[in-house]
RNA sequence: GGAGGUGUGGCAGAGUGGUCGAAUGCACUGGUCUUGAAAACCAGCAUACUUAACGGUAUCGGGGGUUCGAAUCCCUCCGCCUCCGCCA
């Protein structure tokens, strides 16, 4: 409702597209894993071309309304009154028509809109064919320290033994999966924070603060809706969104830009908490740190030339990997398969630490590559040599989520003693160099 | 939260029911002139859909309504401004 009806006007996967290559648009949905892709994009073009004959037959008979709109005008001006009332009563009929055709229109509208929704973006050719998490690629993987010397703890443990987690509390507060950080744990946090913002200014991002509740406009924007419904928190008494991440505020701040080809690459980062209602997450998914309501994080988002996308996706992910050599953990970097890769993206690496206590991958970041899927509903486009309008490529990583990334540096970076040390990049920020 | 005002093209700003997609100025683009620039003059200059093309349709903050016809009248929502209240 509301904007949406407009936004999605120009729909999902660019109907011409869809027109214009539609076999290869085909294969893409079937190496996605979508049932019966052949079915439902055929569908639609069969809605479309409903659509836009009644189109035609529209714009015609408005046509003729004007004209004869505008000839009543004359006539009367002219004192011809029997003509013009005869104008007038011609005009009922095709005003009653009109009607009709603006009710179907509305109908196969919303039956295009939907049918449309329902298809996720087309992987790029690069991106292996598979299910599931079990077929990603492994890019690189870092060396494993598997062997400590001793028993190794797991975060939630060392977390309440140093006193920097609160975990009962945060349920007392609020609930479960909303902990609360303190003294060196909630300096810890901050100092991430710093350091990861300080990193992507250093890059060349564009810092921001955006809100942290978005409107029903913008969640549709950058995809979230409809998909995600019931995944975000919802302010209903506004009809206000919390943000699961920053990429819908901060990616939604260029909504129906054109922007200049010279503006390109537009790079901007920001930190924010992130709200995430996980319905349906159990078992040792959420144990300790591993996935919270409320977390902090910090986002990456590009809007680019789609001639340099796929270079872009590449420079982030190498960013992200930085992150985590600095501060010395255990990483390695995933090339999800078609079947792993969120709806709206159509190029996914995922970063993972190891976590050794808990001797498991943790993933830390995302970057994905959605080229016109986010764009094209968020009317971003740019003008290009011919001055023709186009729609930009967007990209957007994590770098980094907090959470997981504490808990992989307390388990890591645990000593026999007790104590943990803290990695030198983060130091000056945290103004200690261990914690116990 | 209450009262009043206001919302037109990149900007400024006309238009209060009929030939208005919208005067005029500025900005911008191309051209003439000029050694070059400025000035002057000429032309162009919103977006989307549709058409082979000519053309057609929609859009004057959003949505709805009245009317043969709406930028113009009515309803509603949103934004902005002013005053009052409240508040970090």
């Amino acid at each position: 409702m509301l904007l949406a009806r407009k936004l999605l006007e120009p729909f999902m996967l660019e109907i011409n597209k869809l027109r214009t290559q539609t076999d290869t648009i085909i294969q893409n949905l079937v190496r996605k894993q979508v049932k019966d892709a052949e079915k439902t994009v055929n569908n639609i073009l069969e809605v479309d071309a409903k659509r836009r004959a009644i189109q035609v037959e529209l714009d015609q008979l408005r046509a003729e309304m004007n004209k004869v709109a505008k000839s009543i005008g004359k006539l009367k001006k002219e004192g011809n009154e029997s003509e013009a009332s005869k104008a007038q009563a011609r005009t009922g009929e095709i005003k009653q028509r009109i009607k009709e055709l603006e009710e179907d229109t509305r109908q196969v509208d919303q039956q295009l809109t939907d049918q449309l929704l329902t298809l996720p973006n087309t992987p790029h050719e690069s991106v292996p064919v598979g299910k599931s998490a079990d077929d990603n690629e492994v890019v690189s993987e870092t060396e494993l320290k598997k062997d400590f010397g001793f028993k190794a703890k797991p975060h939630w443990d060392l977390a309440v033994e140093h006193d920097i987690i609160d975990w009962k509390r945060g349920v007392k507060v609020t609930g479960a999966g909303f902990p609360i950080y303190k003294g060196k744990g909630a300096r810890l946090q901050r100092a991430l924070i710093t350091y990861f913002l300080e990193k992507a200014g250093a890059a060349g991002y564009t810092e921001y603060q955006p809100p942290l509740l978005v409107n029903e406009d913008s969640a549709y924007g950058t995809g979230q809706l409809p998909d995600k419904d019931g995944q975000m928190y919802h302010a209903t008494g506004d009809n206000f969104y919390l943000i699961p991440t920053a990429e819908v505020p901060i990616t939604n701040i260029f909504r129906g830009d054109i922007v200049k080809e010279s503006e390109f690459p537009i790079k901007a980062c920001g930190y924010t908490p992130c709200f995430r209602r996980e319905a349906g997450s159990y078992g040792k998914d959420v144990k300790g740190l591993n996935r919270l309501h409320q977390f902090d994080k910090v986002e990456l988002v590009q809007i680019v030339h789609p001639d340099k996308s796929y270079e872009t996706l590449e420079d982030m992910t190498q960013h992200v990997e930085g992150l985590l050599e600095d501060l010395g953990l255990p990483y390695r970097r995933l090339l999800l398969c078609t079947g792993d890769m969120s709806f709206t993206s159509a190029k996914t690496f995922d970063l993972e630490v190891y976590s050794a206590a808990q001797e498991r991958w943790l993933e830390v970041s995302s970057v994905s590559n959605f080229e016109t899927y986010q764009t094209n509903r968020l009317k971003l486009r740019f003008k290009d040599e011919n001055k023709k309008t186009q729609l930009c490529h967007s990209l957007n990583g994590s770098a980094l989520a907090l959470p997981r990334i504490v808990a992989a540096l307390l388990e890591n970076y645990q000593q026999e003693d007790g104590s943990i040390l803290i990695p030198k990049c983060l130091q000056p920020y945290t103004g200690f160099e261990k914690i116990g």
